[in-house]
DNA sequence: CAGTGAGCGAGCTTCCGCTTGACTT
């Protein structure tokens, strides 16, 4: 009977089977653009994401089989196995598996990874590339497939091996060396060497006063008096030429000796990369390297811009023909101009379109104010790359003095037409713009001008700026070195790893000396300016310093800036199929492990040792160097007869600038303020910095006040705070059990139960829980805190991410 | 979350580049 069925029915499965069957699955890296191109294509497509790299070496081993020739060791990386086990189900069935991936280095390889841990048929397998997500791009790509690039995958392989080996041989030299849980590698060194180098300059640098001058004039328009502002071209080294020049300019007239004008245009900026827009929004919007690709991410997934990780300037034809039609629109026809840039970075592979808004007539989007402004600044820079010039007039008057040879001159600008300045202008890195050019009046020559002052005022010359997160990407984009994606994880391990401190710094005051020629009379005034404050920039700490000085010291090679650059020229002769993978790593290697061994076998323990004077009391030597725990400092040697006395340096010093009295003062510490409600009260820093400790609990002292020299009543001022602070904290306490409380913390209501902490049932009211609930919970509690200490490696990893 | 620092030795750390969520006591 059954079987009658299954026979007659039969044409209708297979029709049936037909239906489920994907008839063609194409992958490509993001979810994002896999919706986007599931739409364009017909129902015979389904487009799945790989999710980037679905296979990598090892995590935790080497990976790399050297003495196989280098064989990589390759694994499904942890969070994948669910990614590559749906795309195995999805392709057995498929007639055609289209590997769409980026076409760059990286790319193929994700697709050659695919094909491999997939176990993928290469007769049904089409590798295809577009640049640009729109219908046509993908019909076209559609029509003219090929297959996996292999050298372009070794020239990959390359890269990753030879990373890996730098990372992985580097590193563990360094935890013998000078501390434990160090890291180096091609690209966090460099970037870790240039701010080092940059302080340094910073250091050594001179500053140099000198005498500015500046006259005010005014000359007669329309019976109306207009003011011009004028220059002396140089300045004067000393006070005293700067006077003798404002002697003789008593009494003098001042007539226009010549005018000068001539045209010129300023251009718009290309499109936005990853590198220029983390720079714009840094800039224009203060936003960190991080938190621009985090909102960016939000708009491209929202559909409102294109790939926010891209190294190109271009944009496709359809996205040049919506600014064209959007600037028509808005402004009129003599504001468009349609430009290709190109990239002048180094290194680019232009895998991607160049950031910009999905559809140009989409003026605002975003669904807060941080995607607002940054899909604003986008838009902006995209309308404007397609825009005209701005054309300027800028005029020089060249004012003659009637008692000297000198000159002042003064410039003028007028903006004759604003072309792309209408949108959008891009800023600059240089902090002081102390040139003033605005609009001259109509002047003749020979007119006489009439002084209002003169203007002589010291200036310093400044040292080279420390980086900022987004300059510093900047730089190293210009070197080469990183990638679109790896820019901001770059930077904040170099942060992580306390190489570098991002931070703020007070600036100083300054005396200068200002003459003033007004009314044939000169005034002498001495004021002063703040100098030096600094906003969020990149200084180097101690240990990385000492680990930058490390690795130049034995590793000139990988510190060197043009490293990345001289392999990349390798990576490239591979990728044209002119020099085998394995043999470059050959190559590279064992020169360079060589060294690595050597370095282990001859070098001492690296410290930075500093030598800060004698001990007073005892006449031993105090050092200052780093430590198993961070920088420090001692007293006496570890082979002396009495153990050596140790104390770390707190975070606002240095062992570079550490002098022998701060040294002294940290070995004062823990100190004994006094008692309080008969308990006593002891001062000292600790790995948060400075607290009082009392009746075993910790207060923090803040900033104003010094652990040395915090006096009793203040001390117990803070206690006091402290205990009003932690009253607010609780939500419940219970009589039967004082042990047992709910506190307000910084993920809202938790348990606390003697020093353990336990998370709440989120449909309940934490402040309707009763004892006995609470009871439950830390009874239930005690499973799950045995399940972190066994997932303690994981979450050990979590919890350090959030120390800083 | 706040006492460390020599040496002994267990077991841990680490790279760069491609992608998103998971989930915080």
């Amino acid at each position: 009977m059954f079987k009658i069925y299954s026979v007659a029915l039969q044409p209708y499965f297979r029709i049936l089977k037909k239906l489920i069957m994907v008839k063609n699955l194409v992958i490509v890296e993001s979810p994002a653009k896999a919706k986007t191109i599931e739409g364009f294509l017909g129902k015979d497509f389904v487009v799945k994401s790989s999710f980037g790299h679905v296979r990598d070496l090892s995590k935790t081993k080497l990976g790399v089989d050297i003495e196989n020739n280098f064989t990589p060791i390759y694994e499904i990386s942890a969070d994948k196995k669910n990614v590559v086990s749906e795309l195995k189900k999805l392709s057995k069935d498929a007639e055609v598996v289209w590997l769409a991936t980026d076409e760059d280095r990286e790319g193929e390889a994700i697709s050659w990874h695919l094909a491999e841990s997939l176990k993928l048929d290469l007769k049904k397998c089409k590798r295809i590339v577009f640049h640009e997500i729109t219908k046509t791009a993908i019909k076209n790509a559609i029509e003219s497939p090929r297959s996996i690039d292999l050298n372009l995958v070794d020239a990959q392989q390359a890269r990753r091996v030879l990373d890996r080996l730098v990372g992985f041989e580097l590193s563990p030299l360094l935890w013998k060396k000078v501390k434990p849980s160090l890291s180096a590698g091609r690209v966090q060194s460099v970037a870790v060497r240039l701010i080092v180098e940059r302080e340094k300059e910073i250091q050594e640098f001179k500053t140099m006063g000198s005498f500015r001058v500046t006259g005010l004039f005014y000359a007669m328009h329309n019976g109306q008096p207009a003011t011009i502002k004028a220059e002396l071209p140089h300045r004067f080294q000393t006070r005293e030429e700067a006077l003798t020049f404002l002697e003789k300019c008593k009494n003098a007239q001042y007539f226009v000796n010549d005018i000068e004008t001539k045209p010129a245009r300023k251009t718009p900026a290309a499109p936005f990369t990853t590198s220029t827009l983390q720079q714009e929004a840094s800039r224009k919007l203060g936003f960190s390297v991080s938190r621009t690709m985090l909102v960016a991410q939000k708009l491209y997934e929202s559909g409102k811009i294109t790939y926010m990780r891209t190294d190109s300037v271009n944009l496709s034809d359809t996205a040049i023909g919506m600014a064209k039609e959007m600037i028509s629109k808005s402004f009129g026809d003599e504001y468009i101009k349609i430009r290709q840039y190109s990239t002048k970075s180094k290194g680019a592979q232009e895998a991607h379109e160049a950031i910009r808004p999905t559809y140009m007539n989409v003026q605002e989007a975003g669904s807060d104010d941080s995607e607002r402004r940054l899909y604003d600044l986008i838009w902006k820079r995209t309308i404007a790359s397609q825009m005209s010039d701005a054309l300027l007039e800028k005029t020089n008057v060249t004012i003659g003095i009637s008692t000297t040879s000198e000159n002042f001159i003064a410039t003028g600008e007028v903006l004759k037409f604003d072309g792309f300045l209408k949108v959008y202008l891009e800023s600059t890195d240089d902090e002081d713009d102390e040139a003033q050019e605005g609009i001259l009046p109509p002047l003749k020559i020979k007119q006489e001008l009439m002084p209002d002052h003169i203007l002589a005022q010291e200036r310093f010359t400044k040292h080279p700026a420390r980086y900022t997160e987004a300059s510093l990407v900047k730089k190293l984009e210009e070197l080469g070195i990183g990638r679109p994606s790896t820019y901001a994880p770059t930077i904040s391990t170099i942060q992580k790893r306390e190489y570098v401190v991002k931070e703020s710094r007070e600036g100083a005051k300054r005396g200068y000396t200002q003459l003033i020629l007004k009314d044939n009379k000169i005034d002498e005034q001495k004021k002063s300016e703040i100098t030096g404050a600094e906003k969020n920039k990149l200084f180097p700490t101690d240990i990385g310093i000492v680990v930058n000085n490390f690795l130049l010291e034995y590793f000139v090679q990988i510190m060197d800036y043009n490293f990345t650059a001289n392999v990349e020229k390798e990576f490239d002769n591979i990728a044209q199929g002119m020099k085998q993978w394995t043999r470059v790593i050959k190559e590279f290697y064992y020169p360079f492990h060589d060294k690595v061994e050597n370095t282990l076998q001859k070098s001492e323990r690296f410290s930075g040792e500093r030598l800060l004077g004698k001990d007073p009391k005892t006449g031993k030597d105090i050092i200052a160097r780093i430590g198993r725990f961070g920088p420090m400092v001692q007293i006496g040697h570890p082979d002396d007869e009495e153990k050596p006395l140790f104390a770390g340096i707190r975070k606002d010093q240095s062992m570079e600038t550490i002098t022998l009295e701060e040294a002294l003062d940290l070995f004062k510490l823990p100190r004994k303020v006094g008692a309080f409600e008969g308990k006593e009260i002891v001062a000292a820093v600790g790995r948060f910095g400075p607290y009082l400790r009392y009746d075993s609990k910790f207060v923090s002292i803040p900033k104003q006040d010094d652990p040395l020299s915090v006096t009793l009543e203040r001390a117990i001022e803070l206690i006091e705070e402290k205990r009003i602070k932690d009253k607010e904290k609780i939500i419940k306490e219970f009589k039967e059990n004082d042990s047992i409380k709910i506190l307000k913390g910084r993920w809202g209501a938790y348990l606390s139960a003697d020093g353990q902490n336990y998370k709440l049932p989120k449909d309940k009211d934490p402040e309707k829980l009763s004892l006995e609930e609470c009871l439950n919970i830390i009874k239930e509690g005690t499973s799950t805190q045995k399940s972190r200490t066994t997932r303690k490696k994981a979450t050990g990893k979590a919890t350090g991410k959030t120390k800083k």
